[in-house]
DNA sequence: TGCACGATGAAC
DNA sequence: TTCATCGTGCAC
């Protein structure tokens, strides 16, 4: 076989380009997005670095009607991002210290999140990220991010070349005990046994 | 305009 | 178990 004959192929180089989940992903049942977000690998790009992290445990917060959600205030300034379209960061400071990292799901106005609790470090993470707090320390999170479009190229959410196979924990939300009968829904995820966890 | 409190983390 | 520390929402 003259193999000349035949047209040479263009080499393909397989490009590290790590695309950002579309929106569709995000705009979708909260409890599937805070399952599904598991494995997904968080990214932000900053001056100092590109710091990357497996999201290894969620949080899912429903809508106005969650009384553990900051949307059950209904619609206010703090809670206006919820509210908006979904793939969005909705960032806020708890307790005057520690800041929160969420995205928003679910069609605009439905005012439902995924609060990110922790990760297991991939690259460009030299602090600890068990915690919500931690996870934003570490990633370099804060409030400028709030309302940010993860469809965006400095900070968004990607699937790992290989996502490998875990089991899935459903527990009750931390922290969460004045929400009456919601505190004891099954609205939080993690991988079992991914030591990243922060209260396993 | 004032005030109570929280999707936490760290020290004690 | 206590405390640091402040934005937010709501009462007044």
């Amino acid at each position: 076989m003259d193999q000349t004959r035949f047209t040479v192929p263009k080499p393909r180089i397989r490009m590290p380009v790590m695309q950002p989940l579309p929106r569709s992903f995000y705009a979708r049942d909260t409890r599937l997005v805070a399952r599904e977000l598991l494995g997904m690998h968080l990214v932000h790009a900053t001056p100092a670095g590109r710091r990357v992290g497996r999201i290894v445990e969620t949080e899912a917060y429903l809508g106005p009607h969650d009384l553990a959600a900051h949307s059950s205030k209904g619609l206010t300034e703090r809670t206006k991002i919820m509210f908006g379209p979904p793939g969005h960061g909705y960032v806020y400071l708890i307790y005057g210290i520690h800041h929160c990292m969420n995205v928003v799901t679910e069609p605009p106005g439905h005012g439902a999140a995924v609060l990110l609790r922790a990760l297991e470090p991939v690259a460009g993470l030299t602090t600890r990220t068990q915690g919500p707090g931690l996870l934003c320390r570490a990633m370099g999170i804060d409030r400028r991010l709030n309302g940010h479009d993860l469809l965006s190229e400095h900070f968004f959410i990607t699937a790992p070349d290989i996502l490998a196979p875990f089991k899935i924990v459903a527990r009750p939300r931390i922290g969460v005990d004045y929400a009456r009968h919601w505190a004891k829904r099954l609205l939080r995820f993690y991988i079992r046994d991914n030591p990243f966890v922060s209260q396993p």
